[in-house]
DNA sequence: TAGGCCATCTGGTCCT
DNA sequence: AGGACCAGATGGCCTA
């Protein structure tokens, strides 16, 4: 931007004037009865020249009049706001400043750039009150924006009420999760259980990483438990192998349920308690009118079905106590020897099974048995 | 106390 | 012109 012919003439006047103008600008800004002064110099004040000098922080930090007091964007000088004065009707004559000549007039510099229409009393608190709508119509849409991310951790393959997943990390898991059943459906094939839990912690961060996979590995262990107890052997048909492994199992673990296997009689009997089409129905926060099951409704996407048909596979009962599970993220070796599920929750290098700090922080963790649009054609497949 | 997460305010930009 | 959307700034809260 060519500077103005101007700016030879009234630059030794600009200089001259900055000590005094300082002064000014400390006292207007200290003391908020001199409001109709900053009002009156707030078009000299968005000069570039002058606000070259100033972070905003600074005209933050100078200035200690709260928003209700002033509005900051037309003390800022922002062009838009002026820009949206300019469209009031009333005050069409009040220009701050006429053009002149090239000289500074009077004491004060001149002004370039755009008109400036002086701040009337009027013209401020049409701006506070638009500001304010503004605010409050950015207030819902986060809010909308917040409920959209909460019907999300709802749906993703862990749910915690107390441990709430951050936003980050929602997104990330349910890309992640998507991710993951595309890949199942696309396969066609059961996932190998390591990879699928690699894929689902994928970029996550390791607390997360160590609730998602203590989620899925307790879940795991409740099914391997109750699977010993009715059947006392893991083989032969396995129709819990599915993203549901138990019928529409919709547990909420318990720190009680957590710690035993026993429990997940318990767990499966809320089985059916809800349906998910009366998650979503009206868009906004879901009901729950089940008062055994009052937790969010989530997808089947629990593996232990996976981590079942693995220990069919390679694993005895016996062995399962020494199941246990390495995490490393985002470095999991894919090389590892096939059958060895070395998975560490984090880096306590606990093994042996659920470690009591990747857990008990989560005492209303959900895991998720729900229907999910893709359920019935995974359903399908499993089934087939 | 530093860092992470979040809500809110704010100004800019784009669209209707 | 007004609303939606976005990103930056800021301060509060919480946790390791």
């Amino acid at each position: 931007m060519a500077l103005p012919s101007d700016v030879p003439t009234i630059w030794p006047g600009i200089i001259a004037e900055l000590p005094r103008s300082a002064a000014m600008l400390t006292r207007l800004f200290s003391d908020p009865s001199l409001l109709p002064e900053v009002q009156k110099y707030s078009g000299w004040m968005d000069d570039s020249e002058s606000e070259d000098s100033k972070t905003k922080d600074d005209d933050q930090e100078h200035c200690p009049l709260g928003d209700d007091d002033l509005d900051d964007g037309d003390l800022r000088g922002s062009s838009r706001a002026h820009s949206e004065i300019a469209g009031e009707d009333e005050e069409e004559d009040e220009i701050e400043e006429e053009d002149g000549g090239d000289e500074a007039e009077g004491d004060r510099p001149k002004k370039r750039g755009p008109k400036k229409r002086k701040m009337t009393q009027a013209r401020m608190e049409r701006s506070k009150v638009r500001r304010q709508k503004a605010n409050a119509r950015e207030r819902t849409r986060m809010h909308d924006l917040n409920s959209a991310l909460d019907n999300l951790r709802k749906v993703v393959p862990c749910y915690s009420k107390t441990q709430k997943l951050s936003k980050i990390e929602t997104l990330r898991l349910a890309k992640n999760y998507i991710w993951a059943l595309s890949e199942i459906l696309r396969n066609g094939k059961r996932p190998d259980v390591v990879s699928y839990v690699q894929t689902l912690c994928k970029g996550l961060s390791q607390p997360t990483t160590n609730l998602v996979a203590g989620c899925l590995q307790l879940n795991s262990r409740n099914f391997l438990t109750e699977q010993c107890q009715e059947g006392g052997r893991f083989n032969g048909p396995n129709p819990s192998f599915s993203m549901h492994p138990y019928p529409y199992q919709c547990s909420r673990l318990s720190g009680s349920q957590c710690q035993s296997g026993s429990n997940s009689h318990s767990i499966r009997n809320h089985a059916y308690c809800s349906g998910y089409d009366s998650v979503y129905t009206g868009g906004g926060s879901p009901e729950y009118n089940s008062p055994e099951y009052e937790g969010p409704l989530s997808p089947p996407v629990c593996i232990n079905g996976n981590f079942s048909l693995k220990q069919q596979e390679s694993v005895s009962p016996a062995a399962e106590k020494s199941y246990h599970y390495s995490m490393h993220y985002p470095a999991l070796p894919s090389s590892r020897p096939a059958g060895s599920h070395n998975l560490v929750f984090g880096s306590s290098g606990v093994r042996g099974g659920v470690h009591s700090e990747n857990v008990l922080p989560y005492h209303d963790m959900h895991l998720h048995h729900e229907r999910a649009p893709v359920y019935e054609e995974l359903n399908a497949f499993f089934h087939n």
